[in-house]
DNA sequence: CGCTCCACCTGAACGC
DNA sequence: TGCGTTCAGGTGGAGC
């Protein structure tokens, strides 16, 4: 489901549960990715402090000396529910109800997305977080840091910038509209990329995803935010799942191709 | 080590 | 209607 804006808007409306307490947890007996490393029913009497991101995971910060871990894989939903009127749906794994008469609960058919809970003081420590690479939205993420990166990479560009060793968030949906909006074959290898080009696409990076959060995240199957509501920047690919349709920029067809086991969609007049 | 492929899952869409 | 195939916003490990 969800790449950095989706997972950034899940963030905001989140930061609604500051300050309540965890009254019970529920837990479906499916395994999820993952197992958590301590036991989710230490959560019960806790408060929730405060509501980060770091990636694609979200960082539920307790009272304690606990944080929750959070990924939400390809089909995940985290959603606030009124306690009083929800009911366990197919599919809901991990149910906390807290204070103020609310229930987030997180649902995930595919399962590819996990809840762990570890000690906050260990987050540093953590192995997942500790490869990641630079938030596309920092100033770190500048041309001079992806020309670093890229000038021994072999492979495609579109590949590449999905590594998220290299610049965390960036899926399958925002490489693909940012390769189009800087003009870039997705089929370039990373190490072709001229300076002038590198600087096109971070800004162009950059732009979408900032433009992608203002409109609250893409919806296509599965992704909600945390009020239930969906996003609205799928209403601006001018790419991504737009095959045969007509290139905005010129009269020739998008077209789709495969690269690495993903889809990739692209013009192949504009793009060089 | 760098790179590609594939498993992990369910469900929706589509072809026959 | 039904059954088989393919594909989907991600990630990390196996294998070359």
């Amino acid at each position: 489901m969800p790449e950095l804006p989706e997972i950034e808007t899940i963030r905001r409306g989140l930061i609604q549960t500051q300050g309540q307490k965890i009254q019970k947890i529920l837990r479906s007996d499916k395994k999820m990715r993952i197992n958590s490393n301590l036991d989710l029913s230490a959560l019960e009497d806790k408060k929730i402090n405060s509501i980060a991101r770091r990636a694609r995971y979200l960082i539920i910060n307790f009272d304690k000396n606990y944080s929750l871990i959070i990924h939400l894989g390809m089909s995940g939903r985290l959603v606030i529910k009124d306690s009083s009127t929800y009911q366990i749906q197919k599919h809901d794994h991990f149910i906390s109800y807290l204070d103020n008469g609310k229930c987030l609960v997180l649902n995930d058919p595919r399962r590819f997305g996990f809840v762990d809970l570890i000690y906050s003081s260990e987050i540093k420590n953590y192995k997942t977080l500790s490869y990641l690479g630079c938030e596309p939205l920092s100033d770190e993420f500048n041309p001079d840091y992806l020309l670093q990166k890229l000038k021994n990479k072999s492979t495609n560009i579109k590949t590449t910038m999905m590594d998220n060793k290299i610049v965390v968030g960036v899926g399958n949906i925002y490489i693909n509209e940012s390769l189009f909006n800087s003009r870039i074959s997705p089929l370039r290898s990373a190490k072709s990329l001229k300076k002038s080009e590198i600087k096109k696409l971070v800004f162009a990076i950059k732009k979408i995803l900032t433009k992608a959060i203002e409109q609250g995240g893409s919806s296509i199957n599965d992704y909600v935010d945390s009020a239930g509501n969906l996003g609205n920047f799928q209403n601006n690919f001018l790419v991504y799942g737009r095959n045969q349709a007509k290139c905005s920029a010129c009269s020739d067809n998008i077209i789709k191709i495969t690269q690495n086991g993903r889809s990739s969609f692209y013009c192949q007049s504009c793009q060089n």
